[in-house]
DNA sequence: CCTACCGATCGGTAGG
DNA sequence: CCTACCGATCGGTAGG
């Protein structure tokens, strides 16, 4: 029965690894940081405390496995989304589609803890939190910023500056949601993430489409 | 040398309300949440431990108190900006300018820890979060909103949402920044900044001058 | 109002 | 005999 556990002699029992990550990520989505004891992801884990030791030598460095582990994971999450929208007949559709796929990623419950909790620790940890900045939003960025310069290659629209006009389309799809679940507070409602992700659409296709230049000068009239 | 603090028989010599309040967030923005003792912010405020306890009856409630405090201080901070763009004569100068303002204001050290604080703690205390943002943040977007709207009546600007395009303004200006800043990640550079500034203004002239209407279609063009 | 102290619990490590 | 693992407990400190 017990020995059903243990496939070969001298091998661990419990989890390892990318498998014992993952445990210690949830132990703390759901406890938090602080909340959550070594001695709770060891018994989660199926294994002692001193063998939790041996592989990660203090609380701090399981953290910061947590978080880069889980920052590679989410390195590329963006690529098969971008790919619709080259393929998409109408622009601002897919833009309006790829807005919505942009919320639903960022305002994953998970991703925001993860984001809460590299942010309350950031000041202890700060080559991490470059590490997540660049290699988790950065580098999705940037891949958003490749398309809309191919995207408008094909169509009349003039960005100069690809990687910008991805980051202004980025925060006007979750901007006001994202700092609102950050925070804590009462969620953005349904309509309230539609009527975003139209805005960043339009906002957009109406910045780059014609030949309004980047310094473009305030018509005023009284 | 030493009654010189106590001016009156039977007072207190050390701190109480407000000034007790202010020395607590300075401790808890110096020290971060759970790196604050009550011993610590007795001891800076010269009152014991137990004088401490009876004005916060423990150390959840005298959070919760910092931050209402503090979300009661920044509730109109926006005004005097917002009245400064209704007097601007070129409109977009002054966007740039509302704009760089309210960089200032939301990526200032102090309020990027308290909003760290919050969504550390946002679990815990779901309507103290929800009322810091309440006040402020959708008080100062809706005041924006209101100036805008009255700028668009008076020039040929076609705003149907006002707070939507302020929310739309606000996140062009300081998404990417307040992302870096609260994830601890290297900050935003001062071009950078101006750039993102700059980028809000004519993207929402842009968007809001002429005729283009709420949902404008896209113009496909192969 | 304060010093002294409590029950509980943490991260980390010893011996077997 | 070795590797892998566990029960028990360490020193230090928190809120109250």
């Amino acid at each position: 029965m017990e020995s059903a556990t243990r496939r070969r002699r001298g091998r661990p029992a419990g989890l390892q690894g990318a498998d014992l990550l993952a445990t210690a990520r949830e132990a703390m989505f759901e406890l938090g940081l602080a909340g959550t004891t070594m001695a709770e992801i060891a018994r989660r884990a199926g294994i002692s405390k001193a063998s939790l030791y041996r592989e990660h030598e203090s609380k701090d460095a399981l953290f910061v496995a947590v978080v880069l582990d889980w920052t590679t994971r989410g390195r590329y999450a963006m690529r098969p989304v971008l790919d619709a929208l080259l393929d998409a007949d109408d622009l601002e559709c897919g833009l309006v589609a790829l807005a919505r796929v942009i919320q639903g990623g960022v305002l994953d419950p998970d991703v925001v803890r993860m984001r809460r909790m590299i942010a309350a620790e950031a000041d202890r940890f700060p080559e991490m939190a470059d590490r997540y900045v660049a290699e988790s939003w950065d580098r999705n960025i940037l891949a958003l910023g490749e398309t809309l310069a191919e995207v408008a290659e094909r169509r009349q629209l003039r960005i100069t500056d690809p990687a910008h006009a991805a980051r202004q389309f980025t925060w006007l799809a979750v901007g006001d949601a994202l700092n609102r679940q950050t925070l804590g507070a009462t969620s953005a409602t349904e309509p309230q993430l539609q009527a975003a992700a139209e805005g960043a659409a339009s906002m957009v296709l109406a910045r780059y489409t014609g030949a309004s230049p980047p310094h473009h000068r305030a018509t005023a009239g009284r």
